[in-house]
DNA sequence: GGATAGTACTATATAAAGTGTAGTACCGCA
DNA sequence: TGCGGTACTACACTTTATATAGTACTATCC
C-alpha cells in the first residue's frame, strides 16, 4: 500500500501559526505588497509557500490591526497593495518572536531527549 | 464577538505538524500509553497540550503504520493502551527531525533578518 | 492584432489537525 | 455514596494553509 503522504500538505502544517511571524518579520524591515512578500519569503527558504496563504495572512493581520495598508498604482502591472506595521503589530511581533523561541527550544529539547536521556535545556 | 485571541488556540497552531514529531520522540525512548505520553510532553515544556490532541495523534500515527499497539491491564485504574515504534515509524522520525531542523533554521533566519538586514543563509 | 506570460490581487471551497466537551469506566479514599 | 485521579473514545468546532478559479493590467512574441 502506498502510504506516501503529500509533501506540500505535510510541510504546510509546520507553517501554521508561524507564517504570521514570518510575514511580520519581513514587513518589519520595510513596507511591502503581497506579491513581494511572497517572493521574499521564498528567497528566505520558504520555497513552497502558497500565494493564497500569504495574501490570506496579510488580510488577517490587517483585519486584526497589526498592519496598515495603502494602494500604490504600478506602471508595470496592476496596482500594488502595500502593507506596513502598526504599533500594535510591532508589539505583537516581539511577543510572537519570544513565543517562537520558547517553543522551538522545547521541541528541540524533546527531540534530543531520545539521544541522550538527560535533557540539558 | 470578542476580538481577544484565544491564547490556547493561538499557541496550538504552532503545534501543528510538530506534535507528531514530539510524540514519536517520546516513544522512541520507550513504549508508553497515551496518558503517560501527555504527562511526559507536559513535563518537557508542552504544558498546555490537550489530551485529545495526543490521543488523536497516537491513533493517527498508529493508523499510518508508524506505531504498533498493545493493551496492558492496570491494577490502579483502567487498561492502558501502549504504543511502540515500528521500523517505518523510526525512519519517519529521522526524516521528520531533519525537516524540523531545516524549517526552524529558515524561520530563525527570517526573524533575525530584520535585526541585521544582511541575510547569511 | 491576438495570444501568451508575468504581475498582482480576490474569493471560495477543501483539508488537516489541535482543542473542547461529553461520555464511559475503573480504582481508591473519606 | 460520592468524589477525584486515571485512561480512553467520539464528535463538533475552529483556525489556517492550500488549491483553484477568476479579474485585470502590462509587455512581448508570432
Amino acid at each position: 500500500m502506498n502510504v506516501i503522504p503529500n509533501r506540500a500538505v505535510e510541510r504546510s502544517q509546520l507553517l501554521k501559526g508561524v507564517l504570521d511571524l514570518a510575514v511580520l518579520a519581513v514587513l518589519a524591515e520595510q513596507d511591502a505588497y503581497g506579491y513581494d512578500v511572497v517572493r521574499k519569503l521564498r528567497s528566505h527558504g520558504l520555497n513552497d509557500v502558497a500565494e493564497a496563504s500569504v495574501y490570506g495572512t496579510l488580510r488577517r493581520l490587517f483585519a486584526t490591526g497589526y498592519l496598515s495598508s495603502y494602494v500604490v498604482p504600478s506602471e508595470e502591472g496592476p496596482h500594488r497593495k502595500y502593507y506596513g506595521m502598526t504599533a500594535v503589530g510591532r508589539e505583537w511581533l516581539v511577543e510572537q518572536q519570544k513565543q517562537w523561541v520558547d517553543f522551538r527550544n522545547v521541541i528541540d529539547a524533546i527531540i534530543k531527549t531520545k539521544e541522550e536521556g538527560a535533557p540539558g535545556v
